[in-house]
RNA sequence: GGAGGGAUGGCCGAGUGGACUAUGGCGCCUGUCUUGAAAACAGGUGUGGGAUCUCCCACCGGGGGUUCGAAUCCCUCUCCCUCCGCCA
């Protein structure tokens, strides 16, 4: 959510900005009307209650039972005025805060121009694609040649895109997520274990709800909502508090299964692992001072890098256009790492620099350390990274012109001394 | 699932219709005293919003109601605690 005073203060500044996402730049001049409109009934509502206070205080000391009487009847039509003003207050508060909580985050002046996914651009590239003198399988060949992958048992179990991993293949994506996370711990992020279904208050906080209402998974009986990615408890781990400024930056990672509808990218990226209902994740999560989000974003980005460079793994880092930009981002870069066998970039990661557009939400503040007003935080959030797709990656760069796949050094220790995955005999 | 008890400022805790403009204590900040500190004493110490900016309004778990007036009475929801049952 935007700060209205900015609104109020440059209102052009926002209608550039909305422009520059394809939105509607009008939104921007009901908001004003509103904010106007609310600004002279809550004046014209406390005054009223500023006069009942009064009289109330007078009637409390009035001996003359009379005069009491007379003044109590006068005060009727007051109470009367304020319960209108006030139902007319809460529309025009709800009305306002619909259409702010619409719009969507002001791009950093940094964010290159574009229209769309087409104009964001490649900031640069990490390794090289590696030759094979053979035809590199995909993993929804490789995997179930190797027993890794079960399309069939997850078909069978809860439907379409949903499989199963087995034996090496289920070691595997435990394998990556424990070193992941030892990873990040080094990184200097306090690993957290997290409940998997949350309050809706928590969806809201964060911003998933009511705008992402339908790429998510509800439990009606108990009013839960599974979790479609960290971000969310980790936003809502410290929303309604005020923060000390010596407490940060806060660094968190977490690990936890992701489970999302999907219902617009209905029939998109239907082969293999790329994409399902439920996928698992480790992410990394920080709040930090205003002034530092530039760096710990830049920060984040490298903590995420060197993820899927321990990973031995060729990636790319892209700067997402204004067009492309996430509602709550005002600035992402996205990773993605070469997979030779499905022939493209997988995007693993999205790291994003949301400013305080999350913590004004969720009302995540901290006091400064001269003792002043509380202010808002920054929040920033970076997957490290999406596992499906670095499974995807790790078998497909991994393989070898036999048919089987060598494990990644870093991951040997939790292999229970497989080296090499091959193909059951 | 059943029965009961609770939720008040950073913390503890008093307050059952008007003196609450929320008592008191702890903690914290400032000052006096002191070489310095402690102690003692004095003052201060929540959040948000609005304005005509020395002022006003709201907030006692959330929401709603009764009343001229609600921390206080009523309804409802959430969470916490104790006991019983069930359970990995």
């Amino acid at each position: 959510m935007l700060d209205i005073n900015l609104i109020r203060d440059d209102p052009d500044r926002i209608r550039d900005a909305m422009r520059l996402r394809n939105e509607e730049p009008a939104i921007v001049d009901l908001i004003l009307k509103l904010d106007v409109e609310r600004r002279k009934l809550l004046t014209e509502s406390e005054k009223q209650k500023a006069k009942r206070n009064a009289v109330s205080k007078e009637i409390s000391q009035m001996k003359d039972a009379a005069a009491r009487q007379s003044k109590i009847d006068a005060m009727r039509a007051v109470g009367d005025a304020i319960t209108g003003l006030d139902e007319q207050l809460r529309q025009v508060d709800e009305q306002l805060h619909k259409n702010l909580s619409s719009l969507p985050n002001i791009p950093d002046p940094s964010v290159p121009i574009g229209a769309g996914e087409q104009d964001n651009q490649v900031v640069k590239t990490v390794g090289k694609k590696s030759e094979y003198n053979f035809t590199p399988k995909p993993h929804w060949e490789l995997g179930p040649e190797l027993g890794l992958i079960n399309f069939d048992q997850g078909t069978k179990l809860s439907g379409t895109r949903f499989y199963v991993l087995s034996g090496a293949g289920a070691r595997l994506q435990r394998a990556i997520i424990s070193w992941m996370l030892d990873l990040h711990i080094r990184q200097g992020y306090t690993e957290k274990y997290l409940p998997f279904m949350l309050r809706s208050d928590i969806l809201y906080a964060a911003g998933q709800l009511p705008k992402f209402i339908d790429n998510l998974y509800h439990d009606a009986e108990e009013d839960f909502w599974f979790v479609p990615t960290a971000e969310v408890p980790l936003t809502g781990l410290h929303s309604d508090e005020i923060l000390e400024e010596a407490s940060l930056p806060i660094k968190y990672t977490a690990y936890t299964p992701c489970w999302r509808r999907e219902k617009m990218s209905a029939g998109k990226d239907v082969r293999g692992i790329k994409r399902g209902h439920q996928f698992d994740k480790v992410e990394m999560y920080k709040y930090c001072l205003p002034d530092n989000s530039t760096a710990e974003h830049e920060a984040l980005l490298k903590d995420a890098e060197d993820t899927a460079a321990g990973l031995g793994l060729t990636y790319r880092v892209v700067a997402q256009c204004t067009g492309d930009l996430s509602f709550a981002s005002q600035r992402t870069f996205d990773i993605e790492v070469w997979a030779p066998g499905c022939g493209e970039w997988l995007e693993v990661s999205s790291v994003s620099n949301v400013g305080d557009f999350q913590a004004r939400r969720a009302n995540i503040r901290y006091r400064p350390a001269d003792g002043s007003k509380p202010r808002f935080v920054h929040t920033l959030n970076g997957s490290g990274l999406a596992l499906p797709r670095i499974m995807i990656a790790i078998i497909e760069n991994y393989q070898e012109q036999d048919g089987s796949v060598k494990v990644p050094d870093v991951l040997k220790p939790w292999m229970g001394g497989i080296e090499v995955i091959r193909r059951e005999p």
